[in-house]
RNA sequence: GGGCGUAUAGCUCAGGGGGAGAGCGCUUGACUCACAUUCAAGAGGCCGCUGGUUCGAAACCAGCUACGCCCACCA
């Protein structure tokens, strides 16, 4: 070996200048731009946008980690790809950051006035996208920023209002005045799925309800008795025996002495308390309905401050809980409170704060789903739309047949302002892409904007289309639309992908993507979910900086299995770094072997090690190709990664240096040109989970073409199949391993060489002998004596594999009770699976009925088993 | 109340109708000229329980148990 190579690769590898390096070059020469090659099969992935509220996390990192061994995969493949990125200006959680920013100076919101806390938004916005961003390109995301959006940009600005005026010149989306989810924190309602329901251990407060007519009471079962000031019936159910006379008589309800009817709706359980309800209908979306068919009254006696209000009369101002206790008193008091019962009930709380959200009537914008999510679901049942795994279909479809009408007005600030204008003078209601001047009915240039803003999730789900250029009819859209494969987590299925599937179908007239690839979210060692209230969180930069990036994608892949959670822990980033450096080390050792290498200096002379590393790769490179193209990620980067350390590192490697160092000029070549080529073919199939070193070391290894991303990705077409190598080399490599075995059972020291006898017959240790060489190489063997079959030396360690005798002469090395002690495990382990053998072969269904080629492997089995165990038990009787 | 997932080596997890796998950890030995972030050898599992299908089940089906998740208008 050359000295002044020593220098030319560490012996460990060190991450940090190189990925910076070639994350700046690779975006310089405009790799990552879709134009970068116009004329492959496009490919699309928009990637789901990160809130700009902060940083990325370790679910961020697993997200884009998947989506950019897909896009690197395909490009190397020669599709046209576009790796599309962006950042969502997610609403509440953005406007409650800067919120909270704020109040530390001691300015709320109303302070700034809207304008300029928009705009304090906007610069929140931009510190934080440069955040993300730079965590993007630190993961080595080969995203085509040229083409990178935010969803309140000009264009997807544009693309809210165009969809908006269309839903609501088809009558899509309307406002009216129904009960919606508030959230008293926030000030903001929110949507059906924004509310978390949690269990609570509660209780049932059973009250006495007088009839006006003082002919006694009734008693109703609440969970929430100071709503009761709301009331406007008392309902049972219509086939109640017990209350059939009731039904249509007045009750004097409590406290406020307001007369309400008892009514009969089909709503009412009969099992439930005693049957009977009262109805809030300001109050509880069920008592909504029930209102809105009896025709009842709303009287709402909380407020949007979680308060009671006027309504309330002597209790107007209490918060909830006070007020309860009050009127549980005053019932109490009165003689009316009949009973307190436990009951653990589920409350809604608000996703983003946990406060219990109040039901309450309030004029909203509204989606109206039925119509739009038949197609949608439709799309998904058809298999259009594919889900991996599957099993999220049903998920998706239970809950898109169960919809009900989405609400998208939000009391925000930050966020797509809903393009509609009230005439201050006619009342006129407009609606329209451009903001008006005048009203077109009266001509008034009064005319005040609604207030509202649109939830986060109206924007996102245009996303697909709206980054590539819609409205406006673009190239982009053409080529990339439907997007082939959209990565998410399944925690935001119905946020996200079910609004985009039905958005897509409906503005564009065809779905969105054809895959959806669901995966798990990333929890602590525990199994905890990170979050910032248990601070176990981590920040994938901090990964980065100790480990580098490639170790983090790594251990992301490796850990994943589609759809599946995973844990994370740190000494698995070990598992990562260790094989990059085990890579990096072999190509050290060939580029120390290759100063002197000339491309088409000799003609190849391969030998049999040749021919199996060249017969492994090719199965190996189909098998990667393949699980790729299912989704498989973590098990296209696993056998990539046993076959690089085990086979090509621990097996050729070590015996192309008999060649390497010893032979004879084309020998050399020889070696040099095949591990050259199964080096660089084996980066090249890491290229996409790994990409930093392997383009670090593609570009030193003997290449073509300027970077490694756009190699063409190694799918088994090439190369030559060799089953005889394959079946050859597995010979000799368990002869080598079963003398490595009687060595180290022996305790035979690894300087010391051993004798080795092997008996076979002639056409077996023709075999053996051409790989003669290698079994002295790797199996500290001394020399090798080729006997005739049945040759049994005196005092040897022996051992039987396929067919041959491999005998270890003693010569003082061994110690013979051990010898008897491990031929006897041997000896043990074989009639353990000659037992199995038997019993099947001897069992006459399996014979008649198994596959002919089942039954003539086992029987080949058998006779080699038997073959075994007779050569074997022959030498214990020798040594005892 | 419905639905889904998970259960495999001490730990974290792959896999999957015909001889139980990996990484880490553990034991033994080796600083062997690419790599001690290494090499070699090894120990360690009735593949959750009970039935069924099958010549054959750890794998497929049903039921059960434990844990986890999702959905639902449980006054």
């Amino acid at each position: 070996m050359d000295e002044a190579n020593k220098d030319k690769l560490a012996t460990t590898y060190s991450p940090q200048e190189v990925e910076q390096k070639w994350y700046q070059i690779w975006r310089e020469k405009g790799y990552f731009s879709c134009d970068n090659n116009k004329d492959g099969e496009p490919f699309c992935i928009v990637m789901p946008p990160p809130n700009v509220t902060g940083q990325l996390h370790m679910g961020h990192a697993l997200d884009n980690t998947l989506q950019d061994v897909l896009t690197r995969w395909r490009r190397m493949q020669g599709r046209r790809t576009l790796w599309l990125p962006g950042t969502d200006h997610a609403g509440i959680a953005t406007q409650a950051k800067v919120e909270e920013s704020l109040a530390k100076e001691g300015i709320s919101k109303y302070d700034l006035g809207r304008e300029a806390f928009v705009e304090k938004c906007w610069q929140w916005k931009h510190q934080y996208h440069d955040r993300i961003a730079k965590q993007l390109t630190m993961m080595g995301s080969s995203c085509d920023w040229d083409k990178e959006r935010f969803t309140m940009d000009e264009g997807c600005s544009k693309a809210v209002r165009e969809t908006f005026v269309e839903l609501y010149n088809k009558g899509l989306i309307y406002r009216g005045s129904y009960i919606v989810n508030w959230c008293s924190h926030c000030q903001t309602t929110i949507s059906d799925i924004e509310v978390e329901h949690k269990e609570h251990a509660g209780h049932l407060w059973h009250l006495r309800y007088p009839y006006a007519d003082g002919s006694g009471y009734l008693v109703v079962a609440t969970t929430r008795p100071e709503t009761m000031l709301g009331d406007t019936a008392v309902a049972v159910h219509p086939d109640d025996e017990r209350y059939k006379d009731k039904v249509g008589k007045m009750i004097m309800l409590p406290i406020v002495n307001r007369e309400i009817p008892v009514i009969a709706d089909e709503y009412c359980d009969m099992e439930f308390g005693t049957g009977a309800v009262k109805i809030t209908p300001a109050h509880d979306p069920n008592d909504f309905e029930i209102g809105l068919r009896h025709h009842l009254e709303q009287i709402a006696v909380i407020g949007k401050d979680g308060k009671m209000n006027a309504n309330a009369g002597k209790y107007a101002g209490l918060d909830l809980q006070e007020c309860r206790e009050k009127i549980v008193d005053e019932f109490r008091s009165l003689g009316l409170l009949e009973d307190i019962t436990d009951l653990t009930h589920s409350v809604g709380e608000c996703y983003r704060c946990g406060t219990a959200v109040e039901p309450l009537v309030s004029p909203q914008w509204f989606v109206k789903m039925k119509p739009l999510a038949e197609p949608a679901i439709k799309a998904v049942e058809d298999g259009e739309i594919r889900f991996i795994p599957a099993r999220f279909t049903n998920i998706y479809t239970h809950w898109m047949e169960n919809i009900r009408d989405w609400c998208i007005s939000r009391q925000l600030w930050w966020g797509h302002r809903i393009p509609v204008w009230y005439c201050q003078d006619c009342g006129e209601v407009i609606c329209q892409k451009e903001d008006p001047t005048v009203c077109p009915k009266c001509g008034s240039s009064r005319l005040e904007q609604d207030p509202d803003v649109l939830d986060t999730w109206f924007s996102s789900a245009l996303w697909p289309f709206s980054t590539l250029g819609w409205p406006e009819r673009t190239d982009l859209l053409r080529e990339f639309y439907p997007n082939n494969v959209l990565v998410t987590g399944y925690d935001i299925i119905f946020f996200w992908v079910a609004r985009m599937i039905f958005s897509g179908i409906e503005q564009m007239g065809q779905k969105p993507f054809n895959d959806v690839f669901i995966h798990g979210i990333v929890r602590d060692e525990q199994g905890r979910k990170m979050s910032k209230s248990l601070g176990n969180g981590i920040d994938p930069l901090e990964i980065i900086d100790k480990y580098g990036a490639d170790s983090l994608r790594y251990t992301l892949v490796t850990g994943n299995s589609p759809g599946n959670d995973m844990r994370f822990k740190w000494e698995r980033l070990d598992g990562g770094r260790n094989f990059i450096n085990k890579i990096w080390n072999a190509c050290r050792f060939a580029l120390m072997n290759l100063e002197d290498y000339q491309e088409g200096q000799y003609p190849l002379q391969l030998t049999l090690v040749d021919k199996w590393i060249l017969s492994r790769l090719k199965t190996v490179a189909a098998e990667a190709d393949n699980n790729l193209e299912k989704y498989e990620l973590g098990e296209a980067l696993r056998g990539v990664y046993d076959f690089a350390w085990d086979e090509l590192c621990d097996w050729y490697v070590e015996l192309a240096k008999l060649r390497l160092y010893k032979g004879t000029p084309q020998e050399k070549y020889t070696a040099q040109t095949v591990l050259a080529q199964v080096l660089r073919t084996v980066l090249e199939l890491l290229h996409p989970f790994i990409p930093f070193v392997t383009e670090e070391l593609w570009q030193q290894l003997p290449h073509h073409g300027a970077t490694i991303m756009l190699a063409k990705y190694p799918n088994g077409s090439e190369g030559e199949s060799c089953p005889e190598a394959e079946q050859q080399m597995n010979l000799l490599m368990e002869i080598i391993r079963s003398i490595r075995n009687i060595r180290a059972e022996m305790k035979v020291p690894m300087g010391k060489k051993a004798e080795v006898i092997i008996a076979a017959d002639p056409q077996l240790s023709e075999q053996i002998k051409q790989g003669e060489a290698y079994i002295l190489a790797l199996a500290q063997a001394a020399a090798i004596t080729f006997a005739a079959k049945g040759t049994a030396p005196d005092k040897a360690a022996k051992a039987h594999v396929m067919g041959a005798d491999i005998y270890l002469p003693l010569a003082g090395l061994i110690d013979l009770d051990k010898e008897i002690a491990r031929i006897e495990k041997e000896i043990a382990n074989t009639e353990n699976e000659l037992k199995r053998l038997a019993g099947k072969l001897s069992n006459e269904s399996f014979v008649a009925k198994a596959p002919a080629e089942v039954v003539e492997k086992e029987r080949a089995k058998q006779g080699m088993y038997e073959e075994k165990l007779s050569s074997l038990r022959q030498h214990l009787q020798m040594l005892s």
